[in-house]
DNA sequence: GCCTGGAATTGATCTATAGCAAGGCAACGC
DNA sequence: GCGTTGCCTTGCTATAGATCAATTCCAGGC
């Protein structure tokens, strides 16, 4: 369904880092192309093997990546409001290495890849923006990779909990997703992460309520994310 | 030291993929504004925290990028002649997230980030490679984040063995580095691969000699790769 | 040829985490 | 209210792979 409503995909292009530098014009332009796509929570985006028909912005609701293997699945990454995927299959003829799905009633923006190829040669600083993108999401998962190999399952869930909150505000936050996609993410399985939450907490690190999480020693959790603990 | 040997260091950087449509006067051009970089085996050239001072393309020789975990380490990456490494630290302010060091005595190349960023903007169809080149190694990443969280010890070995060969060549191949090293790369320890290898060679699906791995069963290898075995 | 040191093998344990099975609890429809 | 349906929790057991501790195997230097 083509927008017709382009000030809202507009400004949602507009907040994307990747295009805070481009001009007005440009990205009015670019909104044009786009279309949006509307997914009620629990809908398969795309499988593994498949194509994407070009960079997915999340406006509203939550995605998921991930990888299956028989049984189990691992969750690669969860992709919120104001958040893209889809970069690394537009600039490579590979099929999607992961499965996408929702997980939350959720509005995506579903910018065509040719326009975003001239972009990079005509937009001067745009080119600049994706790499920086996609450096940055090449180092979260080097960062990801090491907590999933060299991290044990506790440093992982201690440091999982402490990026969670803000680090000058309240010690309080909500989990993004159920705890079973939560232990996926953190690839342990839901057992596990019931196990340690208890156990963190009755070591009186953090306190428990469904899915509100306060951390009430920061130090040790901190310690226990280095495995110093 | 600045390379006094420019044809030299020209010819590598043509060699490399995203330096394959760059024309002639530039690629010697950026090849005056680089240096070489001579590491004997065993040297560290940069650890984690530190910068790296621009784009790494090694001549010939054995780069290791690696994550340390008290005690053990795991291998994110062995870098061989015409690849290259540090593309994602020249587009983020981040420091380095690993460990780098030489395997074998090693010739890099260096080139500088100055020049690199400006043929981004100049340079039409520059910045689509060096955005495939990144795309390329995020999938890759991706893959051996799979292998490491979702298949078992033997399912990676198996998966490494066969990659190793070429596919319709001859059934041997040598191991690129110390069985330590493999090791790590596959994020196990050598006692463990120590044992697999032993196990397959007896089950009759390779033979082992010295760094030497024959392929006597590519069917079955592929099998027990997939779990299926 | 003989030593010497790093790499590899092998055997004997140990342990973190998975897997299974059986409830328990909150939310929602009727 | 009262089942039904999805999470989540909890106890028990199983196991892949790590760790510890000896050897053994080479390759290179003298």
């Amino acid at each position: 369904m083509a927008s017709t409503n382009g000030n809202l995909v507009t400004g949602i292009l507009a907040n994307l880092p990747m295009f805070r530098h481009t001009p007005a014009a440009t990205l009015a332009s670019l909104a044009r192309k786009s279309r949006t796509l509307h997914m009620p929570r629990g809908s398969t985006i795309a499988r593994r093997g498949e194509e994407l028909p070009g960079l997915m912005a999340v406006a509203y609701g939550l995605v998921k990546l991930s990888l299956r293997g028989e049984a189990s699945e691992k969750v690669l990454r969860l992709v919120g409001a104001g958040d893209t995927f889809g970069e690394a299959v537009l600039f490579l003829e590979k099929p999607l290495p992961v499965d996408i799905s929702t997980l939350a009633d959720t509005l995506i923006v579903v910018v065509p890849a040719d326009p975003l190829l001239v972009m990079i040669d005509s937009e001067p600083g745009f080119a600049r923006a994706m790499l920086a993108a996609m450096s940055q999401r090449l180092h979260a998962l080097v960062t990801d990779f090491e907590a999933a190999t060299v991290h044990r399952a506790n440093e992982r869930l201690a440091a999982y909990l402490v990026s969670l909150v803000d680090p000058d505000g309240p010690s309080t936050a909500m989990l993004p997703a159920s705890k079973t996609v939560i232990a996926a993410r953190l690839g342990i399985t839901k057992e596990t992460l019931s196990r340690l939450l208890r156990r963190f907490a009755q070591e009186g690190m953090i306190a428990v309520g469904r899915r509100q999480i306060t951390l009430l020693d920061r130090e040790r959790l901190n310690a226990a994310a280095r495995g110093t603990g």
